[in-house]
DNA sequence: ATGTAACTGTGATGCGGTTCATAATTCCTT
DNA sequence: AAGGAATTATGAACCGCATCACAGTTACAT
């Protein structure tokens, strides 16, 4: 399953620990203690870097590229819960439990993760308090989204859900543009139909009348275009 | 919005440090400390105890009773995130960090609350770490209920979304019987709908349906005997 | 640059859940 | 125990999303 061992000399362990808001509490000199315990591995596109059932021994963080949390149904069906990005982590709740994963993570593009040995991160833990309240403050905010998710499912047309998932998007992955907001997608349309619960289909054609509405514009399968973020937050609700 | 001050001198504030998990790890004297510390509060079935937007001064633990929490769409759909009993708690989010509560919060039957102040509870936490430990593994198992509800609600057929939350309900609230599981129903009908993302007619028919299969019993509105677990189970997929 | 595989767009069709309407039951109060 | 309010059950019609089918487009590897 692990691939490429990095051996990174030039960043020397460091970069992973800088980007993660967990450790922002640490000192450099901290920092460097955690960045001696931290083993990087490298996967590609598609690789599975963690089976659904599967006990993890490791902390992993995401220092560059992006990943996908799902489960899959038993017919088939994808339903993706999480995307994790560089500074996102994720088997927390595998190390301070002793629970096996509850999702499969797939790299969705060259991924270079960070892994702090469970041993390790819960002396870390011992250590440095500060830790632990910054591991629940992410919590809470995973918290808050699958709440949102929960209530747009529930209670929101299919327009809603598109245009919730277009502004989460907008947020996390866009770059100003003179013309509006360029997204990146990370996903496919049919991923995000699998993040949304809806088909390929009506996410396309969703899609598409927001594009006739002029709200937004496709620029090929993998950029976006946000012209009007307004409106799309009228069709919250 | 606070009703009956509980002078409550028989259980010395006592009952519900005893009946909270997050509280586990404190011997009796430590116990006692935090008793003092609470305040009780009463609600009557159908009181607002939290709105959305209100800023919090308390972390709440329910002693007796139980709550619904939900938010409400524009258009005046509910959503149901959590059902909160006995030994639950609520507004952990609202201390940690400083943020207005994110949901409302309304008593289901006649409800006594236990709260702590915002100060006193940051001061435990510092005091006894073990308690944020427990505040996270309580937010863990709150991430898996909700990660179970957003799958079910993105991959699951209508069946298979009543059948989950009657097995919760069952696992939750149920007791033994000699013919199955007997099921003190939460919510009525249209709660339960509001919890599931559906219409109170649908699950209506949903678990009328379940009765003509002879996997329960309806007795009333309020109790269901679940006759046949495991075709519930069968359902989910 | 080109060819090919993967992804996307869109029409036609059918099913299932919502909506609306109304009847029946339950439960709560007195 | 009875009456009335609230809740639940059920039928009919409609609408929207899934499904199926296939054409069009994009992206990627060589």
């Amino acid at each position: 399953m692990y691939k490429n061992i990095c051996s990174c000399d030039i960043c020397n362990h460091k970069l992973c620990t800088k980007k993660v808001s967990i450790f922002s509490s640490l000192s450099p000199e901290q920092l460097a203690k955690v960045a001696n315990l931290i083993i990087h591995k490298e996967y590609q596109k598609g690789d599975l870097i963690v089976m659904e059932g599967e006990s993890m021994d490791s902390l992993v963080i995401i220092n560059e590229g992006q990943v996908k949390a799902f489960r899959n149904t038993q017919d088939g069906r994808e339903q993706i819960l999480y995307i994790f990005s560089e500074g996102d982590f994720f088997g927390e709740r595998n190390l301070l439990r002793d629970q096996a994963s509850t999702y499969n993570v797939k790299a969705l593009e060259k991924t270079h993760v960070c892994l702090i040995h469970k041993r390790d991160f819960q002396v870390l833990v011992k250590d440095f308090p500060d830790i632990a309240l910054k591991v629940m403050e992410e919590l809470c905010q995973r918290l808050d989204r699958l709440e949102h998710t929960v209530e747009t499912m529930g209670t929101g047309t299919v327009e809603a859900r598109v245009s919730s998932v277009l502004l989460e998007f907008a947020d996390k992955y866009g770059k100003a543009h003179p013309k509006g907001i360029m997204i990146e997608l990370p996903l496919s349309r049919e991923g995000i139909a699998h993040y949304i619960g809806l088909t390929r289909e009506t996410v396309s054609r969703k899609m598409s009348m927001l594009q006739d509405e002029g709200i937004l514009e496709m620029l090929g399968n993998k950029k976006v275009l946000l012209l009007d973020r307004a409106a799309l937050e009228r069709n919250l609700e």
